[in-house]
DNA sequence: GGCCGTCCCTTACGCTGTAAGCCCAGCGTC
DNA sequence: GACGCTGGGCTTACAGCGTAAGGGACGGCC
């Protein structure tokens, strides 16, 4: 009713809808993305929305495809001839999680779609197939992929939490059950983190990451 | 208005609802548990339930620690004394995953909860312990919590979807798709899963699992 | 007896995804 | 030019969710 002429709004279509889908999380988390939420941001109501998409899960599969579109892209950049089938996986591991730390929502939503889309099938594919180049068996590469779990993707899901246990309220809780855990709080006290950039959860930072990963391809080398 | 006075009914309590939640997760799965239908279960309104817990996430949190207090006494009872580091948490990881495979929902429930149970934290505290016992430094003992993830708790994430992507459907549309996925489809021919009992999604069963495991233990070990 | 908690119920609100149907612009065809 | 079709947008509406607000019945204590 608003707006008269005052810009006559490109048409709608499926791009359009998972552009603005993405801004809404990267913006204010995976929960904010909602139809209605997303008609506003593309300036059209929640129903018409159902023109471009089957439903919302369809919605959130086209968020994963542009993620990974975006992981495929970025490891294409910063592939290296060269490379050892280990160097390889590292770089390319590596790459994406990139990705996944400029949209910490991606994570959650890939580890929660009940069915994997082609996309990623199509990563882990290049995954087997590099490690195939390699020297693996197809068994140890199987297996490999079953031990990377989620870090093949780049990142490793959060049981410490994400952000909810950082601050000082956590901290002092934490010092007050120093005889419930007597481990941790000791652990804590020499580790004193000093969290620096690239942190997606509270301790999933690049070291901490990047020294499971290695852990992993050592064992995975060792076995070849 | 009906029941009359047919049975009096046992007064509600936390306990009571929380008995009552698993039962729903585990026939219907997490998402069935709702507030009214846990009211139903035990023959009350959805909003009487706010007497005994504070709200939806508080039940939740409720299961957690439902569950860890299954894991916790598992592990007590299997626990053995001669055993050095790598067995005791080893056979204390494959206790918690046997909880884990009784209760299918826990996993995601886990990784979803924003906040950390302390009968989480104990049991992480416990492993490092363990650990400490077996000659780690605490900066050791961090990396390898972080590395083994939710495998410290019984059960990898699964990004190969748990049974969507089982079924004859999803084996034909893989093999449509051979040539686009040329790694995948070769390895899964050559392995010809059996699917042995003990399996939480496609692929993840007990072999699988313990391979991770250890991959990540003896790799722990050599850094020791 | 009067009062105060505790426990449960009823009602209602705002939010979600989405089914059903209307309306109108643009088009192809005669 | 008039026709009807089609497709993309809007409106309305519904069921189910978590939960805020308040009412009424019971028991224990002064």
């Amino acid at each position: 009713m608003a707006q008269a002429n005052s810009e006559p709004r490109a048409p709608l279509s499926r791009e359009l809808l998972l552009r603005a889908a993405v801004a809404i999380a990267d913006a204010d988390g995976l929960e904010a993305v909602t139809m209605r939420r997303v008609g506003e941001a593309v300036g059209a109501e929640a129903m018409s929305l159902y023109h471009h998409v089957a439903n919302k899960g369809d919605l959130l599969d086209g968020l994963v495809d542009l993620v990974m579109a975006e992981i495929d892209e970025r490891v294409e950049r910063t592939a290296v001839p060269g490379d050892t089938w280990q160097q390889a996986m590292r770089r390319r591991i590596l790459s994406a999680r990139e990705v996944m730390l400029q949209h910490p929502w991606a994570p959650r939503l890939f580890e929660t779609r009940p069915t994997m889309s082609l996309a990623v099938v199509r990563y882990h594919d290049r995954l087997v197939g590099l490690m195939r180049a390699g020297g693996f068996s197809y068994d140890l590469a199987h297996h490999a992929l079953h031990a990377l779990g989620s870090r093949a993707l780049g990142f490793s899901q959060e049981l410490f939490d994400p952000a909810a246990s950082a601050g000082p309220a956590s901290e002092r809780m934490l010092r007050e059950l120093a005889d419930q855990v007597p481990h941790l709080t000791g652990m804590l006290a020499e580790i004193a983190h000093d969290d620096p950039v690239g942190t997606i959860g509270w301790c999933d930072d690049q070291a901490e990451f990047e020294f499971a990963l290695d852990l992993l391809l050592d064992g995975l080398d060792r076995r070849r």
